[in-house]
DNA sequence: GCCAACGTTGGC
DNA sequence: GCCAACGTTGGC
């Protein structure tokens, strides 16, 4: 089993937005970084757990932990004009972007960006590093024990 | 709003 | 394949 951090701005789907709707699968569309999409394709598995993080916000952080619960299947967005991720150079049968489902494990009390900032352990962690932009990253064993670690005993 | 960092595009 | 221009991300 693996584990990764996700990022989502609050303003589109909030963890209050999972936490509304308990067990109820939510398609996690829009990735437009192959990247990204890799990660998904080649190497989520159903099981995997991932951080749920806050970003382009007042107060970003990691707010819960979520489970991938289906496999990496085609994004409808892709092919919907009205969609803001429409993308028209992608065709119906060869899809360019997929996406999986992800299922909320718990909400977290914040750990805001400044707490891993400082957190030693934690200097590896692929979201600190600078300039780091993909929306969907492996989180080591080590560190996802630690932020957990963090997590109860704040 | 600023700006650093990175990804994508497209001419050559 | 190179690389300049442009767009996006995301913290501050």
């Amino acid at each position: 089993m693996r584990y990764w951090l996700m990022k989502s701005e609050p303003d589109e789907c909030g963890i209050d937005h999972l936490v509304a709707r308990p067990k109820q699968a939510v398609p996690w569309v829009g990735v437009r970084n192959y990247q990204a999409r890799n990660f998904m394709r080649d190497d989520m598995r159903v099981g995997d757990l991932a951080f749920f993080y806050h970003s382009s916000c007042p107060e970003p952080g990691i707010a819960g932990v979520v489970k991938i619960s289906r496999a990496a299947y085609p994004d409808a967005t892709q092919f919907d004009p009205e969609s803001k991720y429409f993308d028209p150079t992608s065709k119906p049968d060869s899809p360019r972007w997929l996406h999986v489902d992800v299922l909320l494990v718990q909400k977290l009390p914040l750990i805001h960006l400044a707490t891993l900032r400082s957190t030693p352990q934690l200097t590896d962690l692929r979201i600190l590093q600078r300039g780091n932009r993909l929306s969907i990253t492996p989180v080591d064993e080590v560190h996802w024990d630690c932020i957990m670690q963090l997590s109860a005993t704040k």
